[in-house]
DNA sequence: TGACATACGGACCAGATTGTACATTGACGG
DNA sequence: CCGTCAATGTACAATCTGGTCCGTATGTCA
């Protein structure tokens, strides 16, 4: 490669860090070509090689507050909103950055990459609507009123929480890859499960409930209609005008789900 | 910029299309720089501008084809693939123009860029499912059959077209602004919900259906119910080992879906 | 107080990716 | 045949973007 090299440099310049002056090089012998690195231009040309480094702009510099902990969650709080909005692949290493009190360097300190950033924030959501739900008592009541209220837990959680949605669709466009390397998530929502079969197998033992639906078929169907809502308001409102996101419509609906649920269930 | 631009050239150095050599040109007065274009560097310079031109690699030259439609065609298909399996940001033109049997160029020839091309395909899919649904005759049958009958074809054509799914999640992550772009899609979806009054009216007029729940609640929840079986089945299926498309649980949820819409609209 | 580990900042690199410049080739009317 | 224009291929160019280098600051423990 050297022999086939040829560079020039211009009169009074410099090759360096923050120059003024850009140079480019000349390759003979082949259809490929590439700029030098600095550091190889320097040795090539012989060029003074000065970084000139910035001053540290004095005036506004506050003291730095080292808080690993909080820093960690701020990166984690804004990516959970860059990702939910824009996906995996849309979202933007320097856009979260920017909108964090700290800079890019931090994110790959703590968290390697942005795919690994991307399998925390998923988890962590995750972790969200689960623990929401395992916080809800319910036991007391009768099936009927247990299983009501679950579902709307369920409605009123999906509803104010559209960035886990969103997590879960690009998740889904993924195929779920990523959340299947998060092992910690399955035995979280083996939880709602449980409790399901315990509330379908009390309603069964009463005679109130049907038998030949189960806990996995009631849960995706409850599933199915809080989701939709939240996750294709968008479309939906394009084509039919109609805003589901508004309290009028977000009432009605919230019956109008429990009651199929229920009637379903019915023997 | 042409007083403070110095070029220089190497000596026998053509610049020019498919030459060997590549130029690099210097500026002074400010952090910006750039590379020249060749008509640019012609200009400039005073270089001899010959274009080489590759020799058509004579060998596996076959003979061109102009096809204008069926390249359209080809590109729109592969695109819609693309674009259901990596959304518009994770997609990749060049991918795209591989699998295709033309050029990444026609991509930009015929729909001018990667956003319109994404629109096209969005139109196209939304006119798929539409028309399809406008194409099968069911007004012959009683209010509930007519109903059942349209639900199967929702759940059916949704079951089929998962590539469809993907898009309508893909298009509500991005809050439906390329949709709201397509007007001809709206009136295409009035359709449906068209037919669905027609059916909820006569049921409530024999008195088999309630009246407080209407067409576009109706049509919710089939979407949803039919929706959320294809758009979440890899998130469901790792978190509850149930795989959603199998046969078996796809005949159980068919009927489940139907039973449940059909039960909540009973009076 | 000073050495060491952890926390941090910002320029900048290298490769990926969209889009374009510029050429040739095919089709078709005259 | 020949001019013209739509259709096509290839090699870039411009830019964007994930990730890293290198240096500095902070805290803590002997």
């Amino acid at each position: 490669m050297g022999e086939n090299l040829r560079t020039s440099v211009w009169d009074e310049g410099r090759v360096g860090y923050r120059t003024n002056r850009v140079y480019f090089v000349l390759f003979k012998g082949d259809l490929n070509y590439s700029s030098l690195r600095r550091s190889e231009a320097k040795a090539l040309c012989n060029i003074d090689y000065r970084a000139p480094m910035k001053k540290p702009s004095s005036a506004r510099r506050t003291k730095r507050r080292n808080n690993p902990d909080a820093t960690k969650q701020d990166i984690l709080n804004t990516a959970t909103e860059e990702f939910a909005n824009y996906g995996l692949s849309g979202a933007r290493v320097d856009r979260i950055a920017k909108k964090m009190r700290t800079s890019k360097r931090m994110i790959y300190y703590y968290f390697g990459s942005k795919e690994a950033l991307y399998r925390t924030v998923l988890e962590q959501a995750y972790a969200g609507i689960r623990t929401s739900e395992a916080e809800t008592r319910l036991d007391s009541a009768s099936p009927t009123e247990a299983l009501r209220q679950l579902i709307e837990v369920t409605f009123d959680y999906e509803e104010a929480h559209p960035d886990f949605i969103n997590l879960v669709s690009i998740e889904n466009l993924h195929h779920a890859r990523y959340l299947a390397k998060a092992a910690s998530i399955r035995s979280l929502n083996i939880v709602i499960i449980k409790r399901l079969e315990d509330i379908l197998a009390r309603g069964r033992a009463e005679g109130v409930f049907r038998s030949d639906i189960d806990a996995l078929d009631v849960h995706m169907m409850i599933s199915a209609l809080c989701f939709f809502r939240v996750a294709n308001r968008h479309t939906f409102n394009v084509l039919f005008s109609r805003d589901l996101s508004s309290p009028r419509v977000r009432t009605h609906h919230k019956r109008m789900i429990s009651e199929a649920v229920l009637r379903l269930l019915a023997p």
